[in-house]
RNA sequence: CGGGGAGUAGCGCAGUUUGGUAGCGCACCUGCUUUGGGAGCAGGGGGUCGGGGGUUCAAGUCCCCCCUCCCCGACCA
């Protein structure tokens, strides 16, 4: 491609919405432009990349036994209503209203490959079968952010499988989580497989593809001694040093705190007495209920979140009401299993002899509460979301917590919507309606430009990998408009590499040298081939690695299958 | 949804305090010069100053309402 004819255009200033690097430089070096908030368009070298992206999910995805079909981005919205998804993922969808009632814009495609596929699907002789697509997708994010990486419409290549057994569903997960190792590798992306928690989508067995960066928006801890890695939301710690317990305790003392219902308030109330006390040094108690409706108490230290197991739901005011014992904001553990409560500690409980807690009672507190002593509790798990520093729940090594950008996300998703939609069945061998057992496997395509360009970029711009790069090469000429053995050299040169199927970019712009050099630098092709007359003079063409910015002089001679070679 | 900030040419910004012909740099167009790392001179084009209402002889500037965008948080296939 020839520049005087490519409809782009470098922008010295990157504009001043744009905060993340890659943001930055995609819109500098016109790969992108944002039509709206979290809206973006690709310019003809962005879409470029995005083209690339989608050629390595689509071989690696065809490679590991799937087949590729396209799905409308338009649901009738009773699909979801069958699923409950308008409700639990009420927050994201968008509708559109139309001649033929209410569509959903699609987020994601379970329900809309399932009413596709399930027709096919009539036996245990057709399965199993994994299809997916890569398309435009449509969430409502509260807050896009950071350019591509969180955006309101994107591309997402995302597979399903149907499996006429538990079993079958591990072997397609399998074969999925493999095409997604392959398609990572090659995008020379550093990445690590972690376990996930799998939120709104649902099932049970899953991990994300995390990628390492400062714009991600989620954080996994990683062991360096096991190599345990465990997205924020489903990392588990293991057990603490119990703190041996030889000094004197004494005993423990109810007070009054009036109004003081938060950790920040018990803290300051206990100071003001004359009390060492931090936030680490009370015990937060936090009430849920749990399917049975039945109350379960989770302790953890005050400076610390509770990581909520699934099944459990925060406790309504109702449910307080209800539940006169309960006093919001004046919570401890002592005489709750009195009370058909269970309670559930963080094993942070062992880092400390007495807490500060609260009384059972409104506007009191205690002080020095004991484990074993003044109360008990049922089970001593990890209940708390984990912090840097926190012991491996394998091997007690360190954790440590990585920023990081989910760029892949695989489910084993069971029975999950089989369950919901009663018409997705299929013959089993016995003659009897079986349900699917379904894998889902989603890969963030239009966000991997910027987790890419977040990693590999430098001071002077992108740096694109080959294996995605918009083109593989790009010749720049220098004072083309007063030489034409220049322009006549380059010209054939560009020709050549074009005939043997080399994509190029030929920046035959008549622009000073530097805007040259500087373009070609943010660009960012991989490698830069510089046609001057001072070279040509020496027989020789400049050849430079964009990665490692080493210059190399090759003789005019052998120029077409050097640069045909790397 | 809570807190903070910002909307003036394609991009970056000044002008708003104190109302009086809408400016600068980059980019764009014309000409000349220049040419191995973001050139110079001269000339030129481009604006619903986010929108609506109000005050005033006069509003980018003052008042009211609304919209959009960005950052932190909440939320998050």
């Amino acid at each position: 491609m020839r520049m005087t004819r490519l409809a782009f255009k470098t922008q010295r200033e990157a504009p001043a919405d744009a905060e993340a690097v890659s943001h930055q430089l995609l819109v500098r070096a016109g790969y992108i432009r944002r039509l709206a908030s979290g809206v973006y368009s690709f310019l003809p070298l962005g879409f470029r990349v995005l083209t690339k992206l989608s050629e390595i999910v689509r071989a690696e995805l065809d490679a590991g036994g799937a087949q590729e079909l396209l799905l409308p981005a338009l649901h009738p919205i009773e699909m979801w209503q069958q699923t409950g998804r308008l409700d639990t993922m009420s927050d994201v969808l968008m509708t559109v209203e139309a001649k033929g009632g209410t569509f959903v814009l699609g987020p994601t495609h379970e329900e809309a490959v399932i009413a596709t596929i399930t027709p096919d699907l009539e036996s245990y002789r057709d399965l199993p079968v994994t299809v997916y697509q890569i398309q435009t997708k449509f969430r409502d994010e509260a807050r896009p952010r950071f350019g591509l990486m969180r955006t309101r419409e994107f591309i997402m290549a995302d597979a399903y499988s149907f499996d006429a057994s538990a079993v079958g569903m591990k072997d397609s997960y399998t074969q999925m989580y493999k095409a997604c190792v392959n398609i990572f590798d090659r995008l020379g992306l550093p990445y690590v497989p972690v376990e996930a928690d799998s939120g709104a989508i649902g099932g049970d067995v899953n991990h994300e593809f995390m990628v390492p960066s400062p714009i991600g928006e989620d954080h996994f801890a990683q062991c360096g001694g096991c190599g345990y890695a465990a997205n924020i939301e489903a990392a588990k710690r293991g057990e603490a040093r119990r703190i041996p317990s030889d000094s004197p305790v004494l005993e423990m003392k109810t007070h009054a705190t009036p109004g003081a219902a938060s950790i920040k308030d018990v803290v300051e109330f206990f100071r003001s007495e004359g009390y060492e006390i931090d936030e680490s040094s009370v015990m937060k108690t936090l009430a849920f209920k749990d399917v049975r409706d039945d109350v379960v108490l989770i302790l953890v230290p005050g400076d610390r979140e509770v990581r909520v197991p699934s099944g459990l739901t925060p406790l309504s005011d109702a449910d307080f009401d209800s539940n006169s014992f309960l006093f919001k904001g004046f919570m401890g553990p002592m005489g709750m299993q009195d009370q058909g409560v269970r309670v559930l500690a963080d094993y942070s409980i062992y880092e400390r002899q007495s807490w500060f807690t609260g009384a059972n009672l409104e506007d009191h507190h205690v002080s020095n509460a004991v484990l074993g002593r003044d109360f008990t509790v049922d089970e001593v798990g990890s209940f708390a979301i984990v912090s840097e520093g926190d012991p491996c729940p394998n091997c007690g090594n360190v954790l440590s917590l990585v920023r990081s950008a989910e760029v892949g996300h695989t489910f084993q998703l069971g029975l999950a919507y089989s369950n919901k939609i009663p018409s997705a069945t299929f013959k089993a061998e016995d003659g009897t309606d079986q349900k699917f057992w379904m894998g889902c496997y989603g890969i963030g395509v239009s966000r991997l430009p910027a987790a890419i360009a977040e990693h590999f970029h430098d001071e002077n711009g992108l740096r694109w990998p080959k294996s995605v790069a918009p083109y593989q090469l790009e010749i720049l000429t220098i004072t083309p408009a007063r030489s034409p053995e220049v322009v006549a050299f380059a010209d054939g040169v560009y020709e050549d590499l074009t005939s043997l199927g080399i994509e190029v970019l030929y920046d035959d712009r008549d622009l000073g040298p530097g805007v040259k050099f500087a373009d070609a630098d943010l660009i960012g092709i991989p490698t830069i081939v510089t046609i001057g007359q001072r070279g040509l003079a020496n027989g020789v063409v400049e050849v430079k690695d964009r990665f490692s910015g080493e210059r190399t002089e090759v003789g005019v001679p052998d120029l077409v299958s050097y640069l045909s070679k790397l």
